[in-house]
Formats: C-alpha cells, sequence, structure tokens
DNA sequence: CCGGTTTTTTACCATTTGGTAAAGGCACGA
DNA sequence: TCGTGCCTTTACCAAATGGTAAAAAACCGG
C-alpha cells in the first residue's frame, strides 16, 4: 500500500518524508522538474530510489508536495501585513520579512520562481485560488491606505509586483549577485530605503 | 567534419544554425538545461536529431551558442546609457529599453534567469569577463551623476540591480501576472514614475 | 550531366530514467 | 517464539535520451 492514503502516518513516515522532501528540493530547485532525477534525489536523500517510491507516489507527488508546501509559506509574510497599523511600518514590515525569506529559503525561492518560468504547469491552481484572493485583498488595503493620503499614491498591484521582483531577484540571482558585488552587500538598506522613498506622499503644495 | 570549425559557412548551414537556435531557444526557456531534450529541439526545428548534431557539437554546444548569442544582445541597453546625456534621462531611457526587451525577447529573458538560477554553470565566465566591467562602469557614471546632484542619491550597484529585478520579473513572472492582472497593465508607466520618483533629488532643505 | 562535396536520413547503441515485483528485514505484541 | 504489518533492498524493465556510423540524397561548379 502507498504512503499516500490518509491514514495516520508513523513518525518514521513523517521523518522520511521530511527528509525526501528536503533533498529533493535541493534537486528539484537546481535543476527544474524535468532535470531533476529520482536517483539524484535518491542519494541526496540517502536511500534508495524504490523506497522514495515507497513514501510518494511518483516524481510528480513529490514535486506538488514541495510546491503545496511552500505556497503555504510563501503566503505568510503578506498575510501579515494588517490594517490595523501603521501604513508604512506594514509595508515595510512586509518588505522586511520577504527579504529575510528570500535569504532564509533561497531553495524554495528558486523552485517557486522555476515553475512560473516554466509557466507555472503545476501551480497555477494554487495562484488562481490561494494567491490570487489574497492579492486582491491587500491590493484593497493598501489603496485604502492611500486614498487616505498615508503613503504616496501609485498603483498597489505594481507596487506589490515591485517588491516580489526585488525580493525575488535577491535570492534567485545570487550567481550573479556573487559576481558582481563580491562584497556581499547591502542590499537589505538599499531595499528598505528604497520602498521609503517611494512610499512616503509628497508635502501637499501649497 | 564538424560545422563548427572556422572555415566560411555556407548560406544553408547559417540559416540552419539559425532554424536551430531559435527552436532551442524555445525548448531551453521552458525546460531548463537538463529538461531539454535533442528530440524536443529537433521536433521543434522541422529536423531530424542526427542533423542537429551535424551543425551543433551536442546539446551543450547548441545551448552555450544561445547564451553567447544572448550575453551580446543583453548588455546593449545598457552600453547605450551615456555619459553625455541627461543623467534622468538616461536612466529612464535604460530602464525602457530594458522593459522593452523583456516584452520582446521573453524567452531570452527566461533562458537568462534559468541558467542564473541554476547557478549560472555555463554562463560564469561571460559574466566575470562581459558583465562586470560594463557594470562597474556604468555604476562608476551614476555615482559621478549623483555626486555632482543631478539625480538622488544611493548605491549605483542596488540601483541598477533593481532595475534588472523589476525588468527581469515582468518577463519570467508572466505566468503569475496573467493571473494576478487578466486585464493586462499598466506596467511600464508604473515602473518609469516609479524610477523617476526614486531619482529625483529630494530638494536641498533651507 | 558528371564527380565531388555537403546535407540528410536510416539504423543503431549504450546509458539513464521513472517505475515495478517480489523477496527480505525489522519491530513488537500475543 | 511466532506471526503480522511496516519498511527496505535487490533485481529488473520498457521507454527515453544523447550520440554514432554509414549510406543515401541533394547540391553545385565545371
Amino acid at each position: 500500500m502507498g504512503a499516500n492514503t490518509e491514514k495516520k502516518p508513523s513518525r518514521i513516515q513523517l521523518k522520511n518524508r521530511k527528509r525526501i522532501m528536503d533533498a529533493a528540493l535541493d534537486v528539484f530547485s537546481q535543476h527544474g522538474y524535468r532535470g531533476a532525477t529520482l536517483d539524484q534525489i535518491a542519494e541526496a536523500a540517502g536511500m534508495s530510489k524504490p523506497n522514495l517510491i515507497y513514501y510518494f507516489d511518483g516524481k510528480e507527488a513529490i514535486h506538488v508536495a514541495l510546491l503545496n508546501a511552500l505556497m503555504e509559506e510563501w503566503l505568510d509574510p503578506l498575510i501579515e501585513m494588517k490594517a490595523e497599523g501603521d501604513p508604512m511600518t506594514e509595508i515595510l514590515g512586509y518588505v522586511r520579512r520577504k527579504m529575510e525569506m528570500s535569504h532564509r529559503y533561497p531553495r524554495e525561492s528558486r523552485l517557486f520562481a522555476g515553475e512560473i518560468i516554466q509557466g507555472a504547469p503545476r501551480m497555477k491552481p494554487h495562484l488562481e485560488r490561494r494567491l490570487k484572493p489574497l492579492f486582491d485583498e491587500k491590493c484593497a488595503l493598501i489603496e485604502s491606505w492611500m486614498k487616505a493620503g498615508r503613503i504616496a499614491r501609485m498603483d498597489p498591484r505594481h507596487l506589490i509586483l515591485t517588491i516580489w521582483a526585488v525580493t525575488q531577484h535577491y535570492a534567485d540571482f545570487d550567481a550573479q549577485l556573487r559576481v558582481l558585488l563580491p562584497e556581499g552587500d547591502g542590499a537589505d538598506a538599499h531595499v528598505e530605503t528604497m520602498f521609503r522613498r517611494l512610499l512616503t506622499p509628497e508635502p501637499t503644495k501649497r
């Protein structure tokens, strides 16, 4: 019997599934879905290939499991941006959390990037069902802040996209960064300053 | 004899190599290096697999040829940013050219992104030899503009990286965009406005 | 239209790949 | 101690993959 039927997963199952997913994250994030092989994943996980198949129904199932886990984690920082707080603080806080995530989970970031670049074949449903509603909700929130004059006016959708663009870039293009900025960086400070300037309302003319 | 010895390439050679590279661009940009297969490329190019090998020495040779061609094209917009012009105009012109490129050559953009995400295994030399010097040169130029007070002060390296981040994002994350912005966009206008605000020097306090 | 050269096709091949079958191991309660 | 249910390994397999050999076809200047 497979391991994916809905029974209580044993301790060892949990442990091994985690081990597999961690190994798979390495391999998929580095080579993409098609470029990754079960043998690579098996070796990275320190177990035999048929053993992988014992825990997951196949290559695609592993990938899907990764994407599912990823999406939940990925939305968190945006969910945390709350209407109650000070707009500038909330948005900059979101930016900071997103940057932190890029640093802490570069593999996840690359996995996501790879999937989207390839046209999101396995993730489009997630995007539509989970990301889109959240995106719309937070756009509305930002818009209300703008209408209240508490931050500079702009298209909130493109504001969020720009935040994603910058934070993704610093995670995914690490190889390029290491060539261009051998010293390390100052990226976080730059990004925060940039968005602060961008969001500061211009003083009303008089 | 292979086709890569340095003789005059015949008309038909030029034509077929172009055909192959175009097909390979499709496939590599969608599946990454490892995920792409010669059969796919051959079919996309409308010729047999051994015929590919007749024109290129193998899978890797095709990929390398693509990356070489890409890098030249890719640097153009940045090269065009000249010291003689008005700083704001020059930088915004660069941003516009880069955005235009993202729209016109999405496959190239994705190919590049994929290669960098995978650690730039085949492109690091290019980055070091061609991109890095140009990057440093243009950073110095921007810095001189900033020191002259003609645009706002910031780390020029991160300014350029931010421009890349945003322009790449709009090309590479198209699948996500189509979910979140079903209407199309306003991306170009937003990006221009954003960088204009960012670069406008604050009025000197008095 | 001929002879040599370039290009294309056909027939293969060794390796890799995702996946299966089935036999062992292993823990653990009765 | 023995079974019983979970886990792991060994031995495979068919298809796909990158690539080759060599014959056949197309091209082209004379």
